[in-house]
Parts: structure tokens; C-alpha cells; sequence
DNA sequence: CTCGCGCACGTGACCGATCGCATCCGCATG
DNA sequence: CATGCGGATGCGATCGGTCACGTGCGCGAG
């Protein structure tokens, strides 16, 4: 009751390389998974069969016996913010230097059972492990509680090292340009917070509110945003032109500060002339808005490879050791300059 | 000589969902794969044994006995353009919507040598289609002249419509362009072209050009680029700079366009007071940039589902229809404007 | 009343690889 | 010369499903 021999595709099997080199299957197993114990001559032969019949190891086949995919799940959020893309390369790239493949599953909603759901969809397809690139505060929980069948790595913005986590200190970023404004002059420093929910956000208000603090300057309330576009930035840059006392304006990304210093100066508000303005991110662009942007530059790919780096070791079994928190720098371009223009403006 | 029963994981099976239920494993799979003869009582009792032992079928025993592995293959350079992210994100999610996970593999280098072996790694990795995102025009000779032994399609910029291929047609998006620089009253319109071997790159030149010819304006060599980056932007921004009689620039993409508007700003050059700018892509910052980016818009997300439809279709073994060509829109904002002032300076 | 047909469900082979063991061989040892 | 030993290689079971077929059942037609 012999089906179709070999329905699609005349796919090479081992047996048919073992055929070929007159050896057994498992020899060529053994060749293929570079065992030892295999005569120099016979794995010759072997080798040059394989190579002579373009012989690829049947994926599934190896998978269901090993119980290992070497596959390696990525889920993420579908927004096109800047990190991301840059993250999930990065993901992609040392996956691969690694022997692994990418399953990518991007979340549209950024709530708990919408990351359930993609964990799901991701166990189901029997990945070896997970990278989780959603920096929002709701995704923690979730992940947390989650039956650790398979080994889990996310990404967060501004939590203290950890062994499951890499992390970046956005709180550092934020103090440092607080800092910088501060330096400049400026009697103290307003706030274009990122959307609720994400822990950048957060994390670099926390780093304002920080640095505010430890010099005794008058905190106001920030800004606040629905999403993470120039869109919005330009909205609460509408806002900030309305308050000739503003100054300096620490914003949460670099897009959002594009649009804060169009509003603005649309206003005639001179940027870093009347209001310095720091962005967040380092976007390759930055450096070439009017003016060059002063921004915090974090490492986006640098994430990805921790990332794999440490899913892989957590799946081998590793002891748990800390992740090093990627550090930002500072970058100072054109939009930051000492205060004075502006209030003698709002004096007159 | 049995092995351990259940080694890693106490993955549940097919066979303990049927003893649960009091029936077959062929039962189970029946219900599973939801065909139609089976009784609604045993199949209501099939499905709460599933729920209840949380059961997940076996990828990889599936995918080895039915020869499909539901996983696609995406192949994307590695650069951060804008439009291959969005692209990206637009595949994963259409391919998810259709069961399909997607592995990605990114090439560092752009070479047929690249190709191929990404190629080769996803054939190996069993994918049942492959998408190529690599418009470029290395890429097109090395996906023709494969053995399709798997489906693919590939993402080009200004090729006609194929039926394996999802095309834009940015000529004529660089037509429009130009149209309307000329329209408003420019004499000429000079081009900074995207770096050499993209299909975008061409397909714009080719489009200026034609408008060009199609009214009999002179042509100028276009200023060259190595890369899509402001940077590269920034440098033709300073050539341009030095010859006044320009007054009106097509550039080939958002982010060079930000570089070039800020090397004649900063020379005192103003847009587009003396020279008109216009840009490609409309990535979402475009807006925002000083002035407004006047623009082409292109949808890149619309790629992705393309993509996805067509390969999958492909894979079902439907006549090759063509694959609508996605058509751009110019996008007016306040980076052109008629002409004068310039060559006023200029004749002084 | 019996035969045949369609539906529901079970049985056994098979997908292509890995793994534990048994086997075979050659060489050094007592 | 018999024995031991270790490296190279083959055998059969197994991973968790799917598929083609076989079987038992109920029901309408002849």
C-alpha cells in the first residue's frame, strides 16, 4: 500500500546519501552532526555524497526527534517605533551567527491577552526560547507569571539588571540631559513624557524628576502624549509655546522633539535661541534636523544581541547572572544653548 | 527499551488528548484538523479533553508528516531603511493571519553571494515560501535563475507588474514629483539619486528623467549618493549649495531630503524660498521637517500583505495572475514653491 | 427482509531523523 | 593463543502526527 513515494519535491534524504557513500544512515548522521567516532575515510565519502546530492537535513524530522526547533520566538509590537526595527535585527542577526532562526509575531494591541496570545502562538510552534520586545509596564506581569515552560528574555527600559531582562537605563539618559539643561543654566527643565504604559516613558520621567530633585529645581507638570510620533510632540510643542516662561523641554523621543521644534518655531520661538529642546533615542536623523538635535543615543542592536545571548544560555541551563543595563550617552548638537532671550522676551 | 517516556517538558499528545476522551488518536486529529465526519458528541468531548490538558499539536511531527512547515521566509537586507521595517511588520502580521509564522534572515551584504546562502538557509530551515526583500538589482538575476523548488516572491521599485514580484512604481511617483516642480514654475529639476544597485533608485532617475524629456527640459547629472542616509543627503545638500542656478531638487528619499534642506539652510539658503525640495517615502517625520517635506507617499505596509497573498497562492499552485503595482501619491506640503528669488541673488 | 451505501471511527504504515544498544574488527596483553 | 578492550558501524525502536484504508453501524430501496 505504497503511496507516492516522494510527493513534492525529490527531496534527498539521508537514507539516500547513506545509499550512496555504502554506509548506514546512522553513519551519516553521525557525519552530519560531526560525531567523533567516524573513520576519516567513511566521513570523506560521506561528505562527498552529501555534497554531490545537495543533501539538506530534513528540518521537522530533526526537530521531532531532538525536541529542539532551534527556533527562536520574537515577539513584537507593530507600531514602527524607532528601536524596535533596529532591536529585531539585531534579534535576527546573532540568532542566526548562532545556528537559529526568527519566528517574528508582532502584537497590534499592546494589553496582557494580546501578549498571551502571541506566547501562545509561539509555544505552539515550539520555539526554543522567546524574546519579548515590549518595554510597557503591562507586559511585566504577564510575563512574569507565566509558566515557564520555555526560556523567556524580554526587553525593558529602565529597570535595574537582571538576569531575564536586558535592560537600558533610560533613567541615566534622562538625568544626563536634565543635567545638561541644567548645566546650561536654565532655572529647570520641562517634560514631553512618552505615552503612558511604556516603561520608557517612565523611566525617563523618573531620570528627570531625578536630577530635578537633587538640585532642589521647581518640578511642573510634563506634557503628556498619546503615542510616540511628532504628531503628538508637536501638539504639547503647541502647548509649550503658550508658556513663555519654558526654557528647556526634555522630550521623550527624538521624533517627538522633531514636532515640539516645528510647533515652535512655526511660533516664532527660537530653538535653542528662546527653548532648548533634548530628544531621546539618537534616530540617525537626528543630527540633521534644524537644529541638530541634542538627544540621548542608546545601543537598539546591541539589545538584540543580549537578548539571544542570554535566551540561549538560560535554555542551556546557565546559572543566572546578571545582564549588564546598556548605558546611554549624551549626545550635545545644536538644540541646547544657555537661557535668556526668551524671558526678556516674556518681560517686555 | 524504553526511554524516558516524556524527556523535556511534559509536552502533552495527541494520545493522551484521545485516552482522556475515550477515543482514537486519529479521532483526535480529525477534530484537531477540523474535518467534517466527526459526531458532534465525541467532538465536543474531543475538545474539552484538549482544553483541559491545554493541549498543543506537535509542530514538528506535523510539519513531518504532511511535508509543510507553515513557516515563511523573509529575507531582508540589514540596513535600517525606512520602508523595510514597515514591510517587515506588514508580512509578519498578513502571515499570521494566515497561520503562517515568519522566520527572518538578514543579509549583510548585498552581493548574489549574500542571497544565495540566505536562500540556502531558509531552504534548509523547510520554509514552504520565501519572501525576498532586497530591491535590488543584484537580487533580480540570482531569483530568476533558481530552482524553484520553493515559492518566491520578491519585493521590487519600478518593474511592471510580475506575478511573483510586488512592485511600486516609484518612476511614477518621481514623474509626479517632477511634474509638479515644473508645474510651479521651475525651469529644470535636478535630482539627488539614491546610492547605486537599488531598484529605487533607478526607478526615480528614471522617472525625472522622463518627465524631463516628456518636457523637453534640459537634464543634469544627478548628484550621486553612497547610501539612503542624511548623511549622504548632507554632503550633495553642499554641492548644491554652490551652483545658484539651482532651484529645485528631487531627492530620492525623506532622509537624504532632511540632509540636503539642512546644508542649504545652514549656507542661508532658504526652502523653498530659492530652492524647492522634494523628498521620497513620506516616512511619518516628513511632516514635521522645516520646512513640511513635500513628498511621495508610498505604502510599504501594502507590500507585506502582497506579499504574503502571493506567495501563498503561489504555493497553492494558482495561475500566475499579476500582481497589482502599488501606486504612490505626492504628497504637497511646504518644501516647494515657485521659483525667483534665487536667481535673483545669483544674477547680483 | 436483505442488500448496499454513507457516515463515524479505528488500525497500521509511514514521514525522516536520533538514540541506545549490539556487533564487528584490530591490536595489545597475559 | 585466548582474552580484553575500545573505536567504528549497523539495527531497531521511537519522536508525534497524518494518511489510506478497513470496519461496524443505521437506514432507505428493491
Amino acid at each position: 500500500m505504497a503511496r507516492e513515494p516522494r510527493p513534492r519535491g525529490q527531496s534527498v534524504r539521508m537514507i539516500d546519501v547513506a545509499k550512496l557513500a555504502g554506509v548506514s544512515q546512522q553513519t551519516v548522521s553521525r557525519v552530519v552532526n560531526g560525531h567523533s567516532n567516524v573513520g576519516a575515510e567513511v566521513r570523506d565519502r560521506v561528505e562527498r555524497a552529501i555534497a554531490q546530492l545537495r543533501y539538506n537535513r530534513n528540518w521537522a524530522a530533526h526537530a521531532l526527534a531532538t525536541n529542539r526547533s532551534m527556533n527562536l520566538g520574537v515577539v513584537s509590537h507593530s507600531l514602527p517605533v524607532h528601536g524596535s526595527a533596529l532591536v529585531l535585527f539585531g534579534v535576527a542577526e546573532e540568532a542566526r551567527r548562532n545556528g537559529y532562526t526568527t519566528s517574528l509575531v508582532t502584537i497590534p494591541r499592546i494589553d496582557s491577552a494580546g501578549i498571551r496570545t502571541a506566547l501562545d502562538t509561539l509555544v505552539a510552534d515550539a520555539v526554543d526560547g522567546i524574546i519579548v520586545l515590549a518595554p510597557m509596564t503591562a507586559a511585566a506581569p504577564v510575563l512574569l507569571g507565566l509558566d515557564p515552560e520555555v526560556a523567556i528574555v524580554r526587553f525593558e527600559q529602565g529597570s535595574p539588571a537582571s538576569s531575564t531582562a536586558v535592560s537600558m537605563d533610560d533613567a541615566l539618559g534622562a538625568q544626563l540631559a536634565t543635567r545638561h539643561l541644567l548645566d546650561l543654566g536654565h532655572d529647570t527643565v520641562w517634560h514631553v513624557g512618552g505615552p503612558p504604559g511604556w516603561m520608557a516613558s517612565e523611566a525617563r520621567r523618573a531620570g528627570w524628576l531625578s536630577e530635578l530633585a537633587r538640585r532642589h529645581r521647581t518640578v511642573n507638570p510634563e506634557f503628556c502624549t498619546e503615542d510616540w510620533t511628532a504628531d503628538s510632540g508637536y501638539r504639547a510643542g503647541v502647548a509649550i509655546a503658550e508658556d513663555p516662561t519654558i526654557t528647556a523641554v526634555l522630550v521623550a523621543n527624538d521624533a517627538m522633539a522633531l514636532g515640539v521644534i516645528k510647533a515652535l518655531t512655526e511660533r516664532g520661538i527660537d530653538v535653542p535661541g528662546d527653548v532648548s529642546v533634548v530628544g531621546f533615542d539618537d534616530m540617525s536623523e537626528a543630527r540633521y534636523f534644524q537644529p541638530g538635535l541634542t538627544t540621548v543615543r542608546l545601543d537598539f542592536n546591541e539589545v538584540g544581541r543580549l537578548a539571544v545571548d542570554r535566551v540561549l544560555r538560560l535554555m542551556g541551563g546557565e546559572p543566572a547572572e546578571l545582564i549588564p543595563v546598556i548605558q546611554p550617552v549624551l549626545v550635545v548638537r545644536d538644540s541646547t544653548a544657555a537661557p535668556g532671550q526668551r524671558r526678556a522676551r516674556s518681560a517686555s
